[in-house]
DNA sequence: TATTTTCAATAGATAAAACCTATCATATAT
DNA sequence: ATATATGATAGGTTTTATCTATTGAAAATA
């Protein structure tokens, strides 16, 4: 059985007339009519009783004609499901964000991205790199910003923009009076870090080669506001990303790195084989436009 | 699109596993891989994303196989609503019995049929005989019973019964002594015949070779039942076919024809293209063994 | 009654498709 | 580094759908 052996039947059984069915179907009336023969022996079930200028549907055909109009409907809304879904810019997007990019990043681009592709819909999920690895892998999520790279084979990565890195001192620090920072005169400097799992942890630790000793203890920072309320308060220094410093703070100095300026590249992730990757582009530069 | 192509692509999300949808589909990997393919490509969307030992489906094809999953239960019905109608002895049968026949053989086999042919349902129209073969050329009955032949070559006759004809006469009249009546012999007679269109008015007419002068004008009889009491009051004459005779009557006399006994053929007809040809052949057979 | 018209089925040939086996490519697990 | 798993690709075969032309049978018309 096939949905084309339906529409001939329910075209039939529209017309009571095989060669204008035919017609309507757009094949010839042979070809109908040895279709419908077909289906009839494939069934074991009279469907129509040939006379001419007077077809008679029996009763069974009548029932199947009714399920073949319904299926008819169903297959045409799979046609318009496609339809919709090829818009390639509409439907629900489910995003993720790592916590040091996140809050940062949204309130600058959402409302602009918003009215920009007006039918995307994003749904957003905050999460470390590792969980939102996890998650791409499995589908839950269809991409996720984050510092690149990820070293996932299976992924592929877009650049949004780079982002330098800058050291967040006390204002009454000795290195706030500096224009810009040696790394290399940080060595014995005590710094204060997030929590395990953030990437932003191990970049820093990285950049200023940090010992363990310089590494306070005592706290488990799980967010960049928390690590820079404790700057202010004068419990040691943290490196930030760029964005951090755009919002206006008191009480705290940014301090720009000397060349070569240690930064992230910050970009948009996601699956080889996604089935969206034309938005994934107009997505960036999108973005990019924005910022 | 195509019912085969729904049926891998619901099989591929339960099992998760190209290959093994491939096998409970009873068909190659490959030839599964391709029409998925071939489908994804005909509407212009993707509808799995290939991964291995994870397979994601998209938003968009979920809502696809939402869908297909409906129309292959349609389909289903659509080999139900087949199977159930192939049981050729069930189901309903419209049957038109003109009215000359059925108060006579209704009564000696109605019960009867229904015990031999528990799952068909009888659907009965009575008319007269232009109606019915009206009425069976436009479907809107499936077969009728009645005095044969109907001289329709699109239709089939199948024979039940040959039915002898018997001069009816009131208990007092000279002819109620004879054991058997000539037909030359009625000619002064005055008879009585049910109204224009009973195929029984024109036999009798024939078969007594009656002369407008002999038949009763005031009464335009629509029963037997309405003749015979005419008859039982004295004002004349008529004949009747055997089954009418099987009900005990007072008053009345029923004289068999000297031969060659005049009677009429009765039997089933229907459509030559008609689809349940052989519940035909059963109907007629069962009513032969109840005869 | 004979002829024409109408309508669906049949015949024969061609084009399209679905299918199979064998193999490849790639990612994952060992 | 090797083996395994999974889905795609290649090439060839079979099946199916389709076409045009014609036939057959009933109905309409002359």
């Amino acid at each position: 059985m096939n949905l084309r052996d339906l529409k001939y039947i329910v075209a039939v059984a529209d017309e009571k007339h095989f060669g204008r069915a035919a017609e309507e179907c757009a094949v010839s009336q042979p070809t109908l009519s040895a279709q419908i023969i077909k289906l009839e022996d494939y069934l074991q079930i009279q469907i129509f009783e040939r006379h001419r200028g007077n077809l008679i549907i029996t009763p069974a055909g009548a029932e199947i004609i009714q399920q073949a109009r319904i299926i008819l409907d169903h297959a045409e809304q799979i046609h318009k499901i496609s339809a919709f879904a090829t818009d390639r810019f509409a439907g629900t997007l489910s995003l993720g964000i790592i916590p040091t990019i996140a809050p940062y990043l949204l309130p600058l681009i959402l409302k602009k991205l918003a009215s920009q592709l007006p039918k995307l819909t994003l749904q957003l999920k905050e999460a470390q790199t590792h969980q939102l690895i996890s998650d791409l892998k499995d589908g839950k999520i269809d991409a996720m910003i984050l510092a690149l790279p990820t070293e996932e084979t299976t992924f592929k990565e877009i650049d949004i923009y780079r982002e330098d890195f800058y050291l967040a001192v006390p204002e009454n620090h000795p290195f706030a009076q500096k224009k810009v920072i040696q790394t290399d005169t940080l060595d014995g400097e005590s710094f204060m870090l997030l929590e395990e799992g953030h990437c932003l942890r191990d970049q820093t630790m990285e950049l200023c080669r940090l010992k363990p000793s310089q590494i306070g203890q005592s706290l488990r920072a799980t967010s960049i506001e928390t690590l820079l309320e404790m700057v202010r308060c004068g419990h040691g220094m943290t490196v930030v990303p760029e964005l951090v410093t755009k919002q206006g703070r008191g009480n705290i100095c940014f301090i720009p790195f000397a060349k070569p300026i240690p930064h992230r590249r910050v970009g948009l992730v996601f699956r080889q084989t996604f089935s969206r990757q034309d938005l994934m582009v107009k997505l960036v530069e999108t973005m990019q436009g924005i910022l």
